[in-house]
DNA sequence: TATAACGTGTGACGTTCGTCACATCTAAAA
DNA sequence: TTTTAGATGTGACGAACGTCACACGTTATA
């Protein structure tokens, strides 16, 4: 696996970086790939206006650049990292390299297939709800889904996201987030307790999700 | 490369569709892949309510359902036909096998690359212009530079999709989308005639693009 | 030619939600 | 502790647009 380079005789620079710090830019040049080892980062997309919608949220092993690297062009999203991280970075020439070999072309085969599936479900959550509190509750759902796979609905989501950053991530503004929040505790289908959210009542947030 | 299944010894199946054919739906489990040798179709998703998202429509040389088969699940999307086409089928377990030779997998490769660069640009002209008019000034202005790249805005759109199509293609009503084309006709920004569409001021089209 | 079936044009209306404005609350820095 | 920056809560207002309803045009199919 690509991720497993540490192993490999890649020269990879490995570095720390503080929270907020921007890996790269949509639109520079793809010098190379990231690979995220620890901490948390945010992959998004920026208008010429500002606005922003976040595409994705990268954790610990996940490979940021790579299609823009094989590409050959820059790079088409921008990379935050939302904690303290450590990543791993390899040039694009020595992605090239990897390319020739057997192993190399089919683990990025797997990451960049692995990309498409991701991005495909991102694309559905958001451009199916028509409301902003069907891409909520979908959101919230699919959260709930990653963390405790339990069935029980007793899993609290630990996400720690300001409503910001939730309203990049569903289009929607942060005034609305805080609204939509709000309206759901008072119905008692969520908690939200600082740092968590607990989902009270499954049934009643799949029924907003799909509406 | 992958589409020219026809040079080597894999056996593939040609089939002829008339218009309006689903090749494959959401869901099913992923048969094989389809290369669309004539005609076009669409690519879309669908809400359990029924609503419609096109996310690309393909041209003759496309290949479709490959990171499904790839993945080993069920389709992400439904192909239907607009045109009469010609295709032809390769099953799962002829892709699998090429996916072990070095040509073969770099053809994968750089197949579902290019998917992913395109649905990024997809999910970028659909989610960051906020208003229905920025989605289609957007694919207008997509539609022209692909069709003559010529930077003269003389040549004409000659996509002949329904209103109702164009309204699925930037998450809109077909209402709203007949609206807007009669707006941007009666501001002199477009011109439309019965099969093309015509750009006549380019500068105000972009600016309402990224409105 | 008749008659659907489908695409298009347009008015009226209400909901959703983005924006502005400001208050309050929390937590980090000084 | 005080200060300050950021996060959150909430009201008011209006633009955008989805929906319903129906008229009109234009191809196909009988």
């Amino acid at each position: 696996m690509l991720q497993d380079i540490r192993a490999s005789n890649i020269s990879n620079l490995n570095s720390l970086h503080r929270r907020g710090k921007v890996l790269f830019s949509e639109g520079e040049p793809a010098r190379g790939i990231y690979i995220l080892r620890t901490g948390r980062a945010s992959v998004s997309i920026t208008s010429s206006e500002g606005k922003v919608v976040i595409l994705r949220m990268a954790e610990a092993g996940d490979v940021l650049g790579l299609n823009s690297v094989l590409r050959g062009c820059s790079y088409d999203a921008t990379v935050k990292t939302l904690d303290p991280c450590r990543t791993d970075f390899i040039a694009r020439s020595e992605v090239i390299d990897l390319l020739e070999t057997q192993a190399g072309a089919k683990a990025m085969l797997a990451l960049l297939s692995g990309e498409l599936s991701e991005l495909n479900n991102r694309t559905r959550s958001l451009l199916l709800p028509q409301t902003a509190s069907g891409r909520l509750a979908k959101l919230l759902l699919d959260w709930s889904q990653q963390n405790g796979s339990n069935t029980s609905s007793g899993e609290p989501i630990d996400k720690a996201f300001t409503h910001e950053e939730i309203a990049q991530m569903i289009c929607s503004s942060r005034e609305t987030v805080t609204r939509l929040l709000a309206s759901m505790s008072r119905r008692q289908i969520i908690q939200v307790n600082s740092g968590n959210i607990l989902i009270r009542d499954r049934e009643a947030l799949e029924a907003v999700a799909v509406s």
